[in-house]
DNA sequence: AGGTACTGTGGGAGCGCTCCCACAGGTGAT
DNA sequence: ATCACCTGTGGGAGCGCTCCCACAGTACCT
């Protein structure tokens, strides 16, 4: 009848009780030393930790987050299947800009993946019983109902890669526009005159921000787009394939090709090879995103280098602070939206 | 004074208490609709999950995990920098195990680096705040102290290749020993004569089951194998780099390269071609993962393929077993430690 | 009739924290 | 001396659950 409320007290991890009692204290002191409060004496504080280190005390995170309210989480959400996340480079630089941003701090990292159906529910769910302080969006498509669900939950979000030019969310994104034009201007600098464009998928923003700089890049030098040098594409390898081989079905005569990601460029240069067309020779390559892929593609591929990590590194820094300042929905306008804009850098290589 | 209660109700997430006022039922019975307890009656448990659906109640899992001390979580720990995690393959196939065999769980996946030494500190806070109930542990070296930690925090854990023949962790493992000699018994087929080895890190026990592998394969068709035909690597493509120069220029008469990893491979190509020797006129090679990598190398990498995602999904399945009957460690003995290998796959190519 | 054994249910106690009120003791102005 | 106002500190109440005891009700034996 006694031992009922002693449930679970075997293992016997210390308590802030217990700590208080070895440092002749109270609770409520020992928790101010732990969450560095300023309002306690130096020698209490000394005591506190001596106790601390001889307990080998560890705060029971499940009942600070009852108590507080709050989760020390934050979780990087993947609308896409593992695949995709571990084919493009893309997340990788993004998870290490986000985990060294993170690595002086509490805050711990989840990453989960929302592809299919079944497991964007399970998001639903997730982020409905507030499991995380903060959410970071990667890849989000332009129709996609997450950010909005964020938004009625009052969950503090940053999403790279806006939705649209007219993002609500707090955005970190790298300068798609420019870094399209660039590609464009150094295919044009070198002689090319039929510069095609394997697209990425246009319901995500920054793909049709990279048509726009393509089309501008070549309507400012008096050349006007031709439409049928333009195809839609996916990102992905299969996509540069297909939209490779319509491209050169379409117009034969053409001399270059910019991909909307090197993924995709490899694609178009395994179809430029079937189709007898050497690169640079006949047909110079640009990929976008300057990955492994690039380095090591034959020939290396000249690309358009995003600084990922460090809008990783953006992300978090705009998450945290949003955490920080958490207050109503309400008070916060358009006008005091965040949007970071970051410069990439085309890094020339063999194949064009 | 008396709002001093009502601190963080503002939002008004319902709690289990207003669901049981609301279904007109006592709180421990919507505790057991909650977690599927048997022992209620249809017709109750019709009014409470109509009450939950109305109410949109979602549980709190800070409370749960407070009142259960359980977290309903794991961790996938890499203790790797997370450049090498992206890098392999291998572990996006874990991942994509692990994930399928989670889907269906209420159990969330936890991705935890323990690169650098700041890291694994971090991770041995996280661990001793019991914030998983279980660990899935991938690419340990042999040195590790990580198992050792585990087993004395008492959590339950499944590493993916044991860190030697006396591992006492529950593993799974592919079959290393094997694998190398399908890759060996391969080239010996193919007229192959001197054939030369670039191992893995030899501190990680799979890379020395393929050397064991390799040596027994040579051994068994009367050639035992010629050490200076053996380089040690460390599963990178740098690694694969400097041990082919090194048997390039100690064995120039080397017909034929087995090496521990596809990227190791990649590496070894590249020497390879460097020094004029075509592929696999000259050199055959052959790889191990299986990776992209190896289909996409010019020529196309035979390779031995290890069924990762199946490995993920036997971990989590041994790992939730454990989690389910957790006992006190001391009632287990060695004799009942779990050991599941798994077989591997010759997949042959242009390269040999 | 009494006993035994289930099934289903309500609700007290407790998990380990944080928050905040209360209050002791010091300091400086009036 | 009195008041106001600091700084440090102790500890009650409460976060939203799960666990388990108690007990009513029913069923089936003797």
């Amino acid at each position: 009848m006694a031992t009922h409320g002693t449930r679970g007290r075997s293992g016997g991890r210390p308590t802030l009780e217990e700590v208080a009692a070895r440092a002749g204290v109270g609770r409520g002191t020992v928790s101010r030393v732990i969450n560095g409060s300023p309002r306690v004496s130096d020698a209490t504080r000394a005591a506190v930790e001596a106790a601390v280190a001889e307990l080998g005390y560890v705060p029971n995170t499940a009942a600070r987050a009852l108590a507080a309210n709050r989760t020390d989480a934050i979780a990087l959400v993947v609308p896409e299947p593992e695949t995709r996340f571990f084919a493009e480079p893309y997340f990788s630089d993004i998870i290490r800009g986000v985990g060294a941003e993170l690595s002086d701090t509490e805050m711990q990292l989840l990453l989960i993946f929302a592809g299919s159906d079944k497991e964007r529910r399970r998001l639903a769910q997730y982020l409905a019983a507030h499991r995380v302080d903060g959410v970071l969006l990667v890849s989000v498509h332009a129709d996609d109902p997450l950010p909005d669900m964020l938004a009625q939950l009052e969950i503090p979000a940053v999403i790279s890669g806006p939705r649209s030019a007219a993002e609500t969310l707090t955005s970190v994104d790298s300068d798609n526009y420019g870094g399209a034009r660039s590609a464009v201007e150094h295919l044009v600098s070198h002689g090319r005159s039929r510069i095609a464009h394997i697209t990425g998928r246009l319901d995500v923003y920054g793909a049709q921000r990279r048509v726009d700089g393509y089309r501008d890049a070549l309507r400012d030098v008096g050349r006007p787009a031709d439409e049928l040098l333009i195809e839609a594409g996916d990102f992905t390898e299969e996509g540069g394939v297909r939209a490779m081989r319509a491209l050169l079905a379409r117009c034969p005569d053409l001399d270059a090709v910019f991909a909307a990601s090197d993924v995709t460029a490899a694609g178009a240069r395994q179809v430029l090879r079937e189709a007898g067309r050497r690169i640079p020779d006949d047909v110079a390559l640009v990929g976008y995103d300057d990955s492994a892929i690039a380095r090591h593609m034959d020939p290396p591929l000249t690309s358009v280098r995003q600084p990922i990590e460090e809008m990783g590194r953006k992300m978090i820094d705009l998450l945290l602070t949003e955490i920080a300042d958490r207050r109503p929905a309400v008070s916060r306008g358009l006008a005091e939206r965040t949007q970071v804009v970051l410069a990439t850098e085309l890094v020339t290589r063999a194949s064009s």
